[in-house]
DNA sequence: ACGAAGCTGTGAAACATGTAACAGCGTTTT
DNA sequence: AAAACGCTGTTACATGTTTCACAGCTTCGT
């Protein structure tokens, strides 16, 4: 329940799913969009496990909790198989989504979710700049922090990114779960500490490029495959 | 291999390290400058476990991989073990980083890069544009792509950060691979493909907030705790 | 029509990771 | 001075995750 080695679980009809596995259905289906995209019609196992980067029999394991079954000969048929990973990822809904803090990151946030994902999309920002807030951010309204509560009741808001800087995290974000948020995306460098309903996850660029800097001094530390 | 469940690691004397200890290694290391900074003194395992969201067994054990011993009465030196998980962590000397990709999240990377981590600096920007290429970024001159080779040797840079739009970003690693880099932390959201002893991280924001809008609507999937 | 080929789905084994339990040891208490 | 305490380091256990291995299809070639 910490950095994200073993953890949540959601529990969907008779079965659970690990995180590692919704991201992973995630990336799937994003690479069935692709296909679709290009016009590919069916893809098998070992195809679309390559682009993933994972092993055929992860890939098909993972499949086993979507509803949906290739065939021996063709493979998945795209459309299909992403409809069905749709089915059990998606919100039966759009789902909103505040941003708060608009700052360097903030700003390119912004501009990364603007046309995509049609069913998760930023409804509203928040600030605590009198100069950033109550103005058109891309056609979104920005806040102030303080109007949080009223905002998230009125619009339905349930997923928040928090872009401020790490001294004031912790505090904004007791802030939104106060105001109804249930699930967090944290980009400032703090650790949140919050009630265990509330989903936190913690992307945190600094330590990743520590880690990366790590491993590119290792004396090639990767599996090699057998010869003889 | 694939999306960070189990994966690299790095062999150090005997022993081999996980992702995973590392990743918390970087963190309490980063909780203990805090405390040093603060002026605490010593820190106790459940005290520091706290701080990172890891239980104290984990704490213990993670820090195992580093040659220090706390007290039983006082707990562990702050500076000490700061020091020692450094010793354990950092390069010999500082390490140059390149960035790839001045556009909006390239920038607020180099904005949140700039005073910090004295042993991890930026210093090179590649673009493919020419208004901003051969210019100087917070006093970080940026060039031309194809130069990739000639400055990664010059500078000695080994591991490079990948800020360009999805449809370059394979074309842009590769180039960085040729040219020497053997680490890469790639934002954009496609799975780079890249011989085995280069190493690749992804972060990839939109994947990372669909996970955490599906959580967002799980029936409470939190652990309770025994009752009776 | 039959066998070979090549894929899927999945139970069972192997592995990695995290959790619990405990032995040892300074310090404080009585 | 001895016993009790509370914390550390480490070993043993439990859980979660991936890999292996194989049975069952469906087509294709002969
Ligand atoms: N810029 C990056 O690339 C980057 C990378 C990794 C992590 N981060 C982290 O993301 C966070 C933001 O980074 P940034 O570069 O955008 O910083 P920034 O200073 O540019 O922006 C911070 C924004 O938060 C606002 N803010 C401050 N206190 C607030 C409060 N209490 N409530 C609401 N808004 C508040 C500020 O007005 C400002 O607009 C920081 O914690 C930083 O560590 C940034
Ligand atoms: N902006 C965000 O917050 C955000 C979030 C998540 C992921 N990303 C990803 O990060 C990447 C960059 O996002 P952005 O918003 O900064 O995009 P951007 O368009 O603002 O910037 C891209 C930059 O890359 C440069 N570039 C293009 N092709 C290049 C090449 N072949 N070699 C070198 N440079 C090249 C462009 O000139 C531009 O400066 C994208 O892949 C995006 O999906 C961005």
């Amino acid at each position: 329940m910490a950095i994200k080695g073993t953890q949540t679980r959601r529990k969907l009809g008779k079965k659970t799913v690990s995180e590692l596995v919704v991201v992973r259905l995630i990336l799937y289906r994003r690479i069935l969009r692709d296909l679709a995209f290009s016009g590919t019609r069916y893809v098998f196992s070992h195809q679309l496990a390559a682009s993933a980067d994972v092993t055929p029999e992860q890939l098909r394991r993972d499949l086993m909790n979507v509803r949906y079954e290739g065939s021996p000969t063709r493979g998945y048929e795209v459309v299909v198989l992403e409809e069905r990973i749709g089915a059990f990822l998606d919100p039966p809904t759009t789902q909103a989504v505040a941003l708060v803090g608009v700052g360097n990151l903030g700003r390119a946030l912004f501009a990364y979710f603007l046309g995509r994902r049609p069913l998760l999309q930023i409804v509203a920002a928040f600030d605590i700049d009198p100069a950033k807030v109550d103005r058109l951010l891309n056609g979104c309204p920005s806040y102030h922090i303080s109007e949080a509560r009223t905002v998230m009741r009125d619009k339905g808001i349930y997923v928040a990114m928090i872009a401020v800087p790490a001294a004031a995290a912790q505090s904004v974000a007791d802030t939104l779960v106060e105001a109804g948020v249930r699930s967090l995306l944290n980009f400032a460098d703090v650790r949140l500490r919050l009630p265990p309903d509330v989903y936190v996850e913690h992307i945190d660029i600094g330590i990743t490029l520590e880690k990366v800097a790590f491993f590119a001094r290792r004396p090639a530390a990767t599996k090699v495959p057998g010869s003889p």
